[in-house]
DNA sequence: CTATCTGCAAACGTTTTGCATCTGT
DNA sequence: ACAGATGCAAAACGTTTGCAGATAG
């Protein structure tokens, strides 16, 4: 409650549940996870409510939106830099902290002014393994 | 024509407008930027037929499907290994080509079999830096 | 007290699907 | 001839929006 005094919004219940499933969760949820796990305590959230808090705490730099699906965004409430490992089978995801120090030399820029990177490494995972 | 008898695919007149549109195009089409610029030529052009072709490219592994963006899937006729520099601002797509040789330490894979890596880069286009 | 948030329902943009008809091989 | 493609329209899906009523600060 205190930690969260900082955000400078409006902590209802229903946002302070968010954050709280949000807190140190490393499962890259979905609006949908979050909506259907915060749903429980709160039988009349909504979407709307749920993509609103998370358009704040984007704009509050306290999570980060993942392009890593391709059919729905997923959320990281981990907004240091980090990579993501990604299973092409049961596309569970899996955080990679390690700096790769990747550069751009100025002929493979076309001009741009780099802001950062992010890598993604595919791969299978070892439940998606045994039984193939 | 020749060059997509290795398809095994029906060549239909509208297939080949797809791939002759697809054909070098570095520009990372979505869906709709395809069905436009087919629609000129055959103005029955419909959405599902673009699909349906993309999946049967797809599929084949003629044709990549990006997840740069994350209001829409976009398209790559290259499928050799590359990398991306995306402006955040307009949102236009650079490829990269250079190969970073990344590597995962075992403590970090979670007993992943990695089959692959993606780097974006993000930045701004000097395009978008002109005026701000 | 009031600026902001909630929750519903409707709208939106993208992608998928069902199906009758057509066509490449 | 027929497996597979087209094209239309409808539906599905994730996300956004408008708005009336509620509430945190």
């Amino acid at each position: 409650m205190e930690k969260y005094r900082d955000l400078h919004l409006k902590l209802t219940p229903q946002r302070l549940a968010i954050l709280r499933y949000l807190e140190g969760n490393t499962s890259h949820p979905s609006a949908e996870d979050i909506y259907k796990a915060v749903l429980q305590q709160y039988p009349t959230m909504s979407f709307a409510t749920v993509y609103n808090t998370l358009e704040a705490l984007k704009n509050k730099g306290r999570v980060q939106e993942l392009k890593i699906d391709p059919n729905k965004k997923r959320y990281d409430p981990d907004t240091r830099q980090h990579h993501h490992l990604i299973c092409v089978t049961c596309r569970n995801i899996v955080d990679i902290y390690k700096d790769f120090e990747l550069t751009l030399s100025e002929d493979l820029t076309s001009g741009f002014e780099l802001l950062g990177n992010s890598v993604e490494f595919y791969g299978t995972c070892q439940k998606c393994r045994v039984g193939n």
